[in-house]
DNA sequence: CGTCGGGTTGAGGGTGATCAAAGTTTGTGG
DNA sequence: CCACAAACTTTGATCACCCTCAACCCGACG
């Protein structure tokens, strides 16, 4: 049974489902398992028998070329299921990986299938929440692809601002985020030694500073005019 | 009614759908619009009515950001259905645009929701058409961030050939692509000056050419080597 | 035959990469 | 609680990939 209030926040704001239909997803047999950091929780290639939800911690999907550059393609927080797909796709096409020590919770495939099959509203939920994340990485195509080095980690930090809020992990103007600079690095599509250099930049004009894991904002109207960040393609999440 | 040899090729790659499941598609009531190139077919912030099959041509999704720059997010080509998110999303995050003179068939969304209702298979396999678009996005989030250029442009052809393929839209080594330079830079985070620089070096090393609207491919070992490229993300549309 | 969208080429500049080394924090075991 | 190691951060110097700006060319189409 899994216990998640950031799960339930994340779901009840599809206002669809109603007390009964948490309660059944709440309901449905599940395991605990506690990574450690720098764990890869899946890896690329692996047919999964259950759905992993994230409990607590800061785990990423990340993907490597040939020629050994990791890109991480989305950052999870607590409330995302990560790999929801695997319910469709049999193979994995990325790794999951835990950038800090985390807990997820697993579930099993056929527990979740069957719950679907048999609740049209849940299957419409979940099915929503693969399209949310989808625009959200639609949106992450545009940060590393068109925009500055600054603007790409300032939107990167607004955007997980937002979903902290959504859930319930963001309090004032701090949230935690312990990635260190070289996996923000690979998520934004620079070095690490670049990365440094903007955060020495944004903290010196009082715009927000990352830190013993943590993001503090000190600007939020800055921060969202550097990042040129419109939340529309939150969705849900936003909402 | 839809007739379009694309999208059926695309759906019977999912076993699981049977020719009256088929059937039940085909003959959902559409209608068909013609669209002129570079005529944006669905604009960002609109709530639609329908859902769009690409019969003919070239489609891509795109943002532009605050400061005006346009990042292509995907190309679609015949069979793809560019807007099923809208069906759960009410509002459209990103714009569709037609590249190429184009024909779409508009099924509205009460009807298709109606026949997901009535039949879970077809519910599945948009499921899953929605996943495996989603995989699409991820990788292009590693080409746009993690490849060189000539990589990033390798990639993009190799991705092409093989949805191309998987319609029975590319014969032998050419294929449609009416795309411009200014385009192809969009898409990969380039700007049309070095797009052309590229093409110039690979058309140089017999690779591929990109002339007349029509991609040719050289020596397809070669592209996948500067390219990187390995299928596995592109799930059941390269089966 | 002129216009226009798109392709091609050149020169010069800047963002961000690379390489290298010195600090600083974090974590672990004595 | 300290000592040490490992991981992470910071800084400097140099370099290259790709951008910007600016022409010019070419082919399609009226």
């Amino acid at each position: 049974v899994i216990e998640s209030p950031f799960l339930n926040r994340r779901l009840r704001s599809h206002t669809i489902l109603g007390d009964d239909d948490l309660r059944l997803l709440q309901e449905l047999p599940a395991s605990i398992r506690n990574v450690p950091a720098a764990e890869t929780i899946i890896s690329e290639g692996t047919r999964q028998a259950d759905c992993c939800i994230i409990l607590r911690g800061l785990v990423c999907r990340s993907k490597t070329t040939d020629i050994g550059k990791r890109q991480i393609l989305s950052f999870h927080i607590p409330g995302d299921i990560p790999d929801l797909q695997s319910l469709l796709l049999p193979q994995l096409d990325h790794d999951i990986t835990a950038l800090s020590d985390a807990t997820i919770g697993l579930v099993r495939h056929v527990d979740l299938a069957a719950l679907i099959d048999a609740n049209r509203r849940i299957a419409t939920v979940l099915w929503r929440e693969c399209l949310t994340e989808a625009a959200v990485n639609r949106e992450w195509i545009v940060n590393v692809g068109r925009r500055s080095g600054e603007a790409k980690l300032a939107h990167m930090v607004a955007e997980l601002k937002r979903r902290m809020e959504a859930v319930g992990l963001a309090e004032g103007d701090t949230f935690p985020f312990p990635a260190t600079q070289a996996d923000i690095a690979d998520a934004l599509g620079l070095t690490t030694v670049h990365v440094n250099r903007i955060l020495r930049v944004l903290r010196a004009r009082r715009v927000l500073d990352i830190r013993h894991r943590e993001v503090v904002i000190h600007d939020w109207p800055k921060l969202v005019a550097i990042a040129g960040f419109r939340d529309n393609y939150l969705h849900a999440i936003g909402a």
